[in-house]
DNA sequence: GGGGGTTCCTGTACGC
DNA sequence: TGCGTACAGGAACCCC
């Protein structure tokens, strides 16, 4: 499940081959592919050929590789089971292909980044660039709040909508327009780190409890983004389709029934707004 | 505008 | 072996 850490792997690994490229040629081999890109196919393709990439940026879990000429950016939204690869030009289509962008790299040459989708929640666009502060930002990610490693992230406007929302925690930390990155899988991470139970509400959190949590966030999303993202199965890699580790160092998450890494209490796996809750009943009690 | 539930989708695992 | 069903979850969308 692509959040913060896989994105940035995504990202980071697309920028030394994307940037200054030229994008020779655009495949749509499935249009549910383009369901940020309002006006279609054929529209999509032609904002892209002739154009260069100049970078590759993100926020949160949206990507996007600015092109030359205007202020535009073809943006990838991964969802659950999207991959950005990068493939010779040639290469067999992928399982799931859904579009291919063929690129010639001044340096690398002839080169394809292919986005394939399993389960068809990720999407690309072609989308206007826009001014947020010091930086420009797609319209499409605008309402989407800083990620908690990004330099101006405010801790003190979290706090202070921390405590003006009465909702389960977990599900704020869940919510992209308050803090951004953080997914299903992080979210657990960082509740049991900071021994939070997933249901307090988040109003009732103290500002030593907030700080503590913030920080775990932040050092959960850094650890993952060192062991290369969290992988269970094929649907997350990066853009040479290897799998990340940080799936070996999960306390939490995917642990239900199984001892509690630093108390030994059973972890417990509860359904929460359509997903799984993983938490150590004895060490993140509820208020 | 906060709160909380629903919907979209497909491959896999599991029970009968 | 084959079928039906539950499950995984990001983000937009809906109604209260």
């Amino acid at each position: 499940m692509p959040e913060l850490p896989e994105v940035e792997v995504v990202r980071a690994g697309l920028a030394p081959a994307t940037t200054g490229s030229l994008i020779t040629g655009v495949s749509v081999f499935d249009e549910r592919a383009l369901t940020r890109h309002a006006a279609g196919a054929a529209d999509f393709v032609g904002r892209l050929e002739g154009r260069r990439f100049t970078d590759a940026a993100r926020r949160g879990k949206f990507l996007w590789l600015p092109l030359d000429a205007d202020d535009s950016a073809l943006i990838a939204h991964l969802g659950m089971s999207g991959q950005m690869l990068l493939r010779r030009p040639d290469a067999a289509a992928e399982r799931h292909e859904r579009i291919r962008i063929h690129l010639e790299h001044p340096q690398h040459g002839e080169l394809a980044v292919v986005f394939a989708d399993q389960r068809t929640f990720g999407s690309l666009a072609v989308d206007r660039l826009v001014s947020d502060g010091p930086s420009s930002v797609p319209t499409q990610v605008v309402h989407i709040a800083r990620d908690p490693l990004d330099p101006l992230f405010d801790d003190a406007r979290f706090r202070q909508t921390l405590r003006s929302r009465r909702s389960a925690i977990k599900r704020v930390l869940l919510d992209q327009q308050v803090i951004s990155g953080v997914g299903n899988i992080y979210a657990d991470e960082s509740l049991w780190a900071a021994r939070i139970h997933p249901e307090t509400s988040a109003s009732s959190l103290s500002t030593p409890a907030v700080s503590r949590l913030l920080a775990e966030v932040r050092s959960v999303l850094a650890k993952a983004l060192a062991e290369g993202g969290t992988s269970f199965d094929a649907q997350y890699v990066n853009v040479n389709g290897q799998a990340g580790y940080f799936a070996l160092s999960l306390n939490a998450y995917g642990r239900g029934g199984q001892p509690c890494p630093r108390c030994g209490g059973l972890i417990r796996r509860e359904a929460f707004m359509n997903r799984s809750s993983h938490y150590c009943p004895r060490c993140q009690r509820r208020r």
